[in-house]
Formats: C-alpha cells, structure tokens, sequence
DNA sequence: ACCGTGATGGAAAGCGCTTTCCCCCATCGC
DNA sequence: GCGATGGGGGAAAGCGCTTTCCATCACGGT
C-alpha cells in the first residue's frame, strides 16, 4: 500500500539493468540516443514498477518548470472565466499546467501570488485585468514582475499596458466610444453611465470612450452614476439614477453585468427596457446574451484574448515591449432599438 | 540583469555569515529555534540579495508540495467556474495554489492531467463533476486515483460516489424530485424533461429523480427530449418538443444553461413561458438569476461546494469513504407561476 | 567542582533527476 | 593492419533545499 515509496528512476534502472543516465534518456528524451533494446528494457521496467517521474526533481535538474500562473480577480465572474478557459485549452496544447490565482481583487493577495508563483519557478505569468489606478500598489506590482523577469520568468498582461510586459491591449476605450456613436445613430440624445469604482481602468476607460464618442456627437456629456463592478452594483446605480428622475433616454452600463443589474432594477421600478429606456453594456458574456430584452454591448473574444495571452508569453521574447490589441464589436440588440 | 543567477541559500547563508542549516532554519521556520539576532542577520542578507526560495528543491526535499489539483470539465461554465472559486477562496486560506485542469470533457485529458498532478505529487486533487456512465473510462480514473493515492496524494470528486474517494455527493435525484413535486403542487400536470447525454450521471440523475417525483405523484412519465447539455441544446431540445406539439404545461431542462436555451427557442417560437408553458432549471447559475421570466430551479450552493471539497481533500484523512451530501433548494420564479 | 541537561549552530547526507565528461568499442579510411 | 572517428553507456557532479546527527556551550543541581 502507502508502504512501499514510489519507484525513483533508480530502482527502474537497476530493474532494468542499465545505468541511471540510460534510464533517463530513454524515458525522458534527450538529444543521446539510446538503442532501441535497452530503451525497451527501460520502458518496460518503468511500467513494471509503475514508475512516474518526479517533476519537481526534474524542475530541480532541468532549471526550468512546466507550469504558468493566471492572475485573475475573481474566477466565477465569467468575464475572467471566460478568458481563463481560452488560456487553459491553449495551455493544455502546450503542455503546461495552470496555477490559478484568485486575487479577490485584494492588493495583498495578488503580491503574495506573484511571489508565490516566482518561488515555484513558474515558466510565465498571465496577468489578466487587475488593473487599478493606484500607482502605489501597481508600482510594486511592477517591481516583483521585473525581479521575477530578471530571473528569466516571462510575463504578460491583460487589459491595460500599464505593467512593464507584453500585453493584449483591450480597446476598452474604443469599443465604448463605437458604442456611442452607435447608440446616436439609433437616435438616442441624453446618456447615463453606470460605472464602477473610480480606480478601475476598465471602468474608467469605457466611461471616458463612451463621454468622447457622446460630446463629439452631441456637444453634451453623459451623466454618470458610480457604483460597484458588478450586478448589484449596476442595480443600485441604476435604481439611484431612476429615481433621480431620468433625464435621459439610454444608459451604458460599462459591463454587462451591471447592466443586466440596470435592467433588472428598471423591471423593478416599472420602466420598460426597449421602450421606455434603452440599456447597454460591455463584454458580451456568453450565459448573458439571452436575457431580455437582449443586451446591446460590446463583443469581446474573451476566450481568443486568454489563449492570445498565453501565446504572447510563451512566444520569442522581444527586446521591447509589444502591445497586442484586440478591438470589441458593437453588438445591437432589443435593449437600444431605433429610437422613432 | 538576468545575468546574476537568483540568489539560493547558501549565498544567503554566506552573506549573513552562518550555515546554510542555520539560514533555512530562519527563514522558512521548523521547530527548531534560531537565536533571534542571527535570525535577523538572516533576514537581512535575503532581503539584500532579492532572495526568493526555490519551491520545487523545497518540494524535494520535504517530500511534499504546496499545490492541489483541481479536475473541471469547462471552466468557462458557470457552475464550474462558481465551484472554482470557492475552492481557490478556500486554498488561498491554506496557503495552496491550484493547478486548473480543464479537461474539456474528454476522457483522454482528464487522464493525462491526472498522470500530471501526480508527477507534479500534489498534494491532492479534487475532481469536479466529470462523471460518466463509461464504465472503462471511470475504471480507468479509478485505477489512475488509486496509485496516486497509494503514493501518499490525497483526493476528493465532486457529485457521485463513483471514485474509491471522499466525496461531496450533490443531491441530484433529490433536488430534482423535490422540484417535480413542487411544480405538482403548484397545479401543473404534463411534464417533459429536456437532458443532456444518456452517460452524463448528473443528467441522468436529474431526469431519473424527477420521472420518480413525478411518476409517485401523477402516475404517468413525464416525456424526454435528449440533446446536449448546454444552452444550445436546450434550444434544440425544446424546439424539436414544440415542434411535436407539445402536450404539456411544463418542462424541465436539467440544467439552467439548457433552460435557457429553452426559454430562448420558446420565445422564438412565439411560446410565452409563465403562461403558455412553465419552464424550470437546476443549479441557479447566478449570472442567469436575471432572465426573464425568472427562472424556477433548485438552487445548488456552488462556491460552498468547492470549499467542501477542499476541506474534505485537506482533512483527516479517514479508514473508509466518506460522502458529504448536498442538498438544493427548490427556488420558485416567475417561469411557473401557480396554475389556476 | 563535576556532570547531566537543554539550547543552538554546523557538517553532511540525502531528495530524484539531468547532463557533462570520460571511456569503450565497433567502424572506416588508407 | 592501424589509428582516427563516432555512437552509445556509465560515473559522478550538481540543482537548492531540509533535516538528522554531532558538537558546543552555558547552566543548575548536589
């Protein structure tokens, strides 16, 4: 049972009858060659003992490992979710193991995964949108990726290219500002945004697209209502807006979740979405195109974006920084009809 | 630059000018006491030189990792997604990082990352939901679980007891007879059930509980409609049911992915659910809590899931099998509303 | 004053691999 | 027929830690 330790590649190859160095190439591949009879002979005597290497030993040996670590805020919001599946199918082609990091969004964790992921001599780092404004926290962040670079980690980013790694670049800025211009064109004249915290860039960005697209088209800008980056942050908001008294004829939640938040609370206070108000979001997340009145927002390739990431990192390391980026598609649906 | 090898050690040992025993007596702890000024020196000489442990020769040399491996079908998916999280919630509270094997279903996959994580000797693994009748496969798993367990690993599954391993057993049957009776007692009579494939367990047991629900109070079955076990195939499940003339006052998609897509084809098909038809799920995926009509389901607590796993895997590890039963609540939305 | 005791520091033996050398021997060219 | 050549096996030196086993040293009891 548990009594007898696991077979090491020396009892393999005294089994089989050849020297350590033999049973190491003929299992675990090398540029040697090892005849075909001996290689057998190994083989078989790996299968016999039941033989399974040790990959941290073999981390050890090699000086380099199988595994990369994802960052990510939260893992059951499926924006990340959505991206970390597109990174793992990749990961998997490659032949690496993902170590995944919930942040939880806390400064603290996210600094102690990163050190964590260095201790463990990770071979790359995917960080997917952490990304805050607080210098502070994202300096230190920059320092521990440049020391886990230095010692020949590789690293990219999602979202913003505030860190000193490759990153895909997401148009978080143009994707609203189109959203905009779509939007007037559909013939709506007063906005709202419903945004998140004030230091986080996606929020920040897609408000800051969505304003310019609207004061370039109409000379005014869109009112704003902040609350948290999620549904019930988009209720919340939105529910305050109404009660406001709406001056406005569409609202852009600056992600779907808070807009599905938006369009619920509207439910709630008896406003018609599509009729009485138009309601769009930003991501396009898969579970949520079948709410009604279907959301207009912003498509992004969420699952390309992570595989696209992991490609980044693991491809030839360049001397600068490359941007990769990756433009969102408006999408029209019921929530924002043409406006008679 | 990346030129200076990173610091181990003994360099650290050096530079504070004491063992290397005394060095990783003070920085990593053990039960052994360091005089506190040396202690210091320690200390110092590692933050001087960006020392950083090397987890893989800690893992050799202690003979044990700080990784647990966790076996999910789609992480994209929300209920895999949502138990991820609150196992990830969970590691994080121990210290553990978790390595996210996306075996996308397939059998071959989940074989592979299973050969992996033991390579890697994790400290344990937890397999979601990757249930099936494939009696070789599920054999195979067994025997792959078993040898790893044998080398010390320890392990837990997530939903049937199929796997000579703790695990946390969701109340399929239960939850899902629990619902028929409630969609009985609210007066509806004609019941369909639109499943995923035959040799997915969680299906089966969802549709087999609810025909037992149904049958014990009506006397008659309720029909099937088989397709996959997805948004999409809901969609083609309750189309090709409407299609045929559908001679019943509600449905039960197995789960709320494919009761969405249920709920979408019905739309399409000009059919008002909550009036013409009642529509039920099973799970309460969170992001789908804002469809409309609200969508009627057995709630399933999915985050607390995952913690449970981890907890079980990291536990006292016991003589026999042990099973931690789930049970779902039954949520009543507007999708079946009273039937006058 | 002497010896048992407990607290600490250090030397060194691994942990399980990979890989560099080194060596042997069968081939090959002339 | 003989040295040069190269394919392929093995010994052994690490890789960076942890931990056992000693060795010291300062005390306290009698």
């Amino acid at each position: 049972m548990a009594g007898e330790r696991a077979a090491t590649l020396s009892d393999v190859a005294r089994e089989a009858g050849v020297s350590l160095a033999t049973a190491s190439r003929a299992l675990n591949g090398s540029d040697r060659v090892v005849r075909p009879e001996l290689q057998e002979r190994v083989l078989a005597a790996a299968s016999k003992l039941g033989y399974t290497a040790n990959a941290n030993a073999q981390a050890m040996a090699r000086g380099s490992t199988e595994t990369v670590g994802l960052l990510v805020k939260d893992i059951s919001d499926p924006y990340f979710s959505s991206i970390a599946g597109g990174l793992a199918d990749e990961a998997e082609k490659h032949g690496l193991l993902v170590m995944l990091c919930n942040t939880g969004g806390q400064p603290e964790r996210e600094k102690k995964f990163l050190a964590a992921l260095r201790r463990q001599r990770s071979r790359a780092i995917v960080l997917a949108g952490s990304d805050t404004a607080d210098v502070r926290h994202t300096g230190e962040v920059a320092g521990l990726l440049t020391s886990y670079l230095d010692g020949g980690g590789r690293a990219a980013a999602i979202s913003q290219p505030r860190l000193p790694v490759d990153t895909v670049v997401i148009d978080n800025h143009g994707g609203a500002k189109a959203l905009a211009e779509r939007l007037i064109s559909l013939g709506y004249r007063r906005a709202a945004v419903l945004t998140g915290p004030e230091d986080l860039l996606v929020s920040a960005e897609r408000q800051a697209g969505f304003a310019e697209g609207w004061l370039e088209a109409t000379g005014s800008e869109p009112a704003t209502v902040g609350d948290e980056f999620s549904r019930d942050g988009g209720h919340r908001a939105m529910s305050r807006l109404l009660e406001d008294g709406p001056d406005v004829d569409c609202v852009f939640a600056v992600n779907d979740l808070m807009a599905v938040g938006a369009l619920a609370a509207c439910r709630e206070a008896g406003v018609e979405v599509g009729r009485d108000l138009a309601v769009a979001g930003f991501d396009d997340i898969e579970t949520l195109r079948d709410v009604t009145p279907g959301l207009t927002t912003v498509r992004l390739p969420l699952a390309a974006i992570g595989r696209l990431a992991l490609e980044l990192v693991l491809g030839e390391p360049s001397a600068e920084l490359r941007n990769k980026p990756i433009h969102g598609e408006v999408v029209v649906r019921e929530s924002t009809p043409p406006r008679s």
